[in-house]
DNA sequence: CTATCACTGGTCAATATGTGCAGTGAATGG
DNA sequence: CCATTCACTGCACATATTGACCAGTGATAG
């Protein structure tokens, strides 16, 4: 479950990089292509690297705004409520926290008005007390991997 | 910027199915090899694949606890904060909002006491003046894009 | 000391890739 | 109405990559 520094090295050439394959990555980080495939493998059947799919970006799909919603919810609802969120495709993620909401939740929108539609869709919903919505103005740090890759392989060795 | 339906099928495919070729993918969609390498060509210079980096999962790494902290930020700090929380390899993300906060941020941390470290570091800085904490503990809808894209391929025809 | 393990460096056949080509059909604009 | 443009098809080719093996080597652990 722990990462070694050339599990570390793999991973975050994968990220920089993730059109060259197995064969220039053996090149790159140098050892051989065996090891490579072998390394590649025990990650992914880890679980430490989950899959390789495409990273889409809403804004280009036509979805420029973001926002998240802390939402209460009434007691006992909550399965309903998962399975009423999961059903809008606006939103992205769903979290149940602990703090002052009961659930967090990631959604993007065409505009700042159809984020109206959006939140209404989400909030339209018996289980659903309150919601409490913030709009992402900048993103100063995308969704990131490399530095807590790195982090994991130093403390290894 | 929009997708079309053959667009949308092709980034669902290659998200259900990322070890997938070009070659294998034009046979599922029943298109010929050399549409599905220009419309991945498009899509990737549009900006609407940004990618094909690993999926790396944190808990597999050692992070199991997710958590999102809302900063107050001091007047004109903004900048310095940013380069702070940039420079923490446990925050994963950070948006600058509007509402209560000022910032929002996605930290992950190897134990409930360890998040404790790592907010101890995110806060100790001079520009953010309160921090406010929820624990993620399900994740019902994990970050997903599908259901997006869908919607993106419908509302196009 | 010995078994185990990961890694190396090599081979092999099968497959995928990048590239270019001519032909077809639909949509566009003069 | 005609000409052009565009996306797609189906095909070809040389090259590169993949998955699968193998024997040999060094480090490690019992």
């Amino acid at each position: 479950m722990a990462i070694d520094h050339l599990d570390g090295r793999l991973i975050v050439l994968l990220a920089r990089e993730p059109r060259i394959g197995v064969l220039e990555a053996s090149r790159r980080l140098g050892v051989a292509r065996g090891t490579v495939q072998a390394r590649l493998d025990r990650l992914q059947s880890n679980g430490v690297i989950r899959g390789f799919g495409p990273d889409v970006d809403p804004a280009a799909l036509g979805y420029p705004v973001t926002a998240f919603a802390t939402l209460e919810i009434k007691q006992g609802q909550g399965a309903d409520v998962r399975a009423h969120l999961g059903g809008v495709p606006e939103v992205l993620e769903l979290h149940t926290t602990t703090g002052h909401g009961d659930m967090l939740c990631r959604l993007v929108a065409r505009s700042n008005a159809d984020l109206q539609r959006v939140i209404d869709r989400v909030v339209g919903f018996d289980g659903i007390v309150r919601a409490s919505t913030a709009i992402v103005m900048e993103n100063p740090v995308p969704l990131r991997i490399i530095p807590l890759v790195e982090q994991a392989a130093a403390d290894t060795g």
